[in-house]
DNA sequence: ATGCAAATGATAATCGTTCTCATTTGCGAT
DNA sequence: ATCGCAAATGAGAACGATTATCATTTGCAT
């Protein structure tokens, strides 16, 4: 059991709530996940935590550095564990599915277009919308 | 007057409220614009449209191929006239301006990312999160 | 000019998210 | 262990952006 420890760093008392969001995202079985998606699954197993509890700790997790948010199409933002690297986004539109990606050559552009114009990165998001050209798509939304 | 044309070309009969939204956009006065923007811009100059009718209108304009929505990060939408030519966006975090543009490398690498793993892009948004370096940032909110 | 489908505007409803506040809980000091 | 209190929680209200409803108005083909 090592969660007490991330929340202690992160500078937060490791409360039931924070412990059972943390290890859904630990347990790796779903990957992105919106504040709804938590709420549902932590239900689902037995868990009972309030809606805005789950709100206010993913917010807490992601400005602890815990959890990357990411604003997709749609209006609702997802999570994910924040494991180091940066990575960027294509979304299937056919099944919602999410695949990482990162590209050296498009960081490095990014950063030359950001300078060339006078700004400096403090984030960024791209987020490419498909469709999987496989037969069938293999996950569901 | 070209707008009625557009109009027509589009499948949509002119309409007074589509032709002032219309024309807001043509007149290069903010080429960024969310609902609430364009309402309030309409209002301060007279015309009375209803809200329900400007988020109406954006839609089917942008259904029409005469606007793009863009999500950016804070959950309303912003629109700005379709031109054609495809581009990114930087926004400042300190004023809120937007500066848009185009890289070819950056867009060839995208289509190289997806084709390599079985997707065919249907669209991409990359916005760039930053803060101007000038000394003061020359635009407001 | 006339009629009618389509469009509008006011308002209610919805959705994701945040706020409020009374109750509960983690945890350092005893 | 247990006490006390600040911090965290949960239920529900409130909120902002957007969409749906529906009675009234308007564009436009006849």
């Amino acid at each position: 059991m090592q969660q007490p420890e991330h929340l202690k760093n992160a500078g937060l008392k490791s409360t039931v709530p924070r412990l059972k969001v943390l290890s859904l995202f630990e347990s790796g079985q779903e990957r992105h996940m919106s504040a709804e998606d938590v709420y549902k699954l932590l239900l689902a197993s037995g868990d009972d935590v309030g809606l805005a509890t789950v709100y206010r700790v993913l917010t807490q997790f992601e400005q602890a550095g815990l959890l990357v948010r990411h604003y997709f199409e749609g209006g609702k933002s997802v999570f994910e564990l924040n494991q180091g690297k940066h990575h960027d986004h294509i979304v299937c539109l056919q099944c919602g599915r999410v695949e990482e990606f990162y590209d050296t050559a498009i960081e490095a552009r990014q950063e030359k277009v950001a300078s060339d114009r006078g700004f400096s990165i403090r984030d960024h998001a791209l987020h490419i919308y498909a469709d999987c050209t496989k037969k069938q798509c293999p996950h569901k939304p």
